[in-house]
DNA sequence: CAGTGGTCTAGACCACACG
DNA sequence: GTGTGGTCTAGACCACTGA
């Protein structure tokens, strides 16, 4: 166990938390990428805490990327990743971005679903009143082995048939779509929200549960206004990282 | 591009969890907005489980604005405020949004003072190699009432004065910076990020510990290219929709 | 003061990975 | 099987609110 040196940080709190984080950075700094870390009742008896207020510690350390769990092996330091920088004024799929970059993608978890949207669902996803059927793609997208994005999407079923998907899709619903001779796509409208992995979405992106992460809600409009793609997107953070250059002006409408 | 189709995830999990919040959700609907839940202690012995689990899915349910806690006083049912939907394509303070949109803003916790940024925060924030003295104003945004927004900018010292703050900030630095005769600002760099509230952040913005917020860290340009403002900024979920409108063609440049 | 939510502890048991 | 992280329980004590 390592000792406290100076106490310079004067906490306003005196919960253990900040402390305990604290030792542990302190802690991390004197080991290496891919060391691991001892057992969590171990490390909680060590550090003079109780496991539980340890493990809330740690979880957030992972969420910030410096340490990586794996269930039934242990506890690492991890080597921080670059980030994923992504324009958002400009429509373009992960697929292509990440081709451009030079980075192979992967699909993992491909499900691909007829579904019926009903109720209340229907105005906000299509701005519809009747019942729309539709096709549901979803699946996860990995970059070098690495889970970094959950995607869904909705796609009517006049615009886009299951057997067009299963036969042509990259990982891309949008590459497919933008690719169709009878469909003239014109610009995505993008709700930007926060919220925490749930025990599905944390399995599939091998995240902890209750994670902070970016969900992007799109509409995808053709010419004629009409929605041909309802798309949610879930991304890993410290993969990504999402910016938008904000003008003075209003831009011109095309 | 390599395309694995694993097995479906069997998860289903037996946790009590999400009986436990289905249960709740179940029991809110019986209740009308402003009701008190039974105290924490109670409702774990009602629902049959601990209080730590109750008090997790409860949480959850904060977080999503279904309801409010307030400490010393109890848990109630929460009636859901509307959007404020906030596009983020063009530079405008929400002071001047919420102005237009007919609503009352109201400053809190105002804080303004001298700093010198140093190290590797220089360059990140003001792409300079020198240490940058700078003023930072932080502050809670509250509309009617309800805190929705913790705001910190940074300004450099040559741009704006302690006392040109003091004596006209009505809560937007960028409102300020843009009435300046010898400032022509020019755009933003907006980054989105996903984080947790930590505990101090909490209790000013009002929410739960570890709720998931959008942050918005942006850097202010003027025509020189100069950064004139670096803000963070914390915005309470439920409060605010984020959205951006992505066009297929690369926006002209200005 | 009593009663509420907020934090933390100690310990049990489960699910998973590896030899 | 053994050892790891993942979940959940029971209960203690603290911090805040309002009467």
């Amino acid at each position: 166990m390592s000792q406290s040196i100076s106490p310079k940080i004067q906490t306003i709190s005196r919960a253990p938390r900040f402390e305990l984080e604290a030792s542990l950075i302190h802690l991390l700094n004197n080991l290496n990428p891919g060391d691991r870390l001892p057992p969590e009742p171990d490390l909680a008896r060590q550090l003079g805490v109780s496991r539980a207020m340890l493990r809330e510690v740690v979880t957030g350390l992972v969420e910030r990327g410096m340490l990586i769990r794996r269930q039934g092996i242990g506890t690492f330091v991890a080597n921080q990743t670059p980030f994923f920088d992504f324009g958002l004024e400009v429509l373009e799929s992960l697929d292509s971005l990440a081709k451009r970059t030079g980075l192979e993608t992967e699909v993992r978890d491909l499900e691909i679903q007829p579904v019926e949207i009903i109720g209340r669902e229907t105005k906000i996803q299509f701005n519809e009143e009747k019942p729309v059927n539709a096709l549901e793609v979803s699946r996860v997208i990995a970059i070098n082995g690495k889970a970094v994005a959950y995607l869904i999407d909705l796609v009517p079923g006049c615009f886009l048939s299951q057997s067009e998907v299963k036969t042509s899709i990259h990982g891309s619903v949008y590459d497919l779509l933008a690719q169709k001779r009878d469909i003239t796509l014109s610009y995505s409208r993008t709700d930007i929200l926060a919220v925490k992995a749930d025990e599905k979405l944390a399995k599939r992106l091998e995240i902890a549960r209750g994670t902070a992460l970016i969900q992007l809600t799109a509409q995808l409009f053709d010419m004629n206004e009409q929605v041909v793609d309802y798309s949610k997107s879930f991304f890993v953070p410290g993969q990504f990282k999402f910016h938008v250059m904000r003008r003075l002006t209003r831009p011109l409408e095309v």
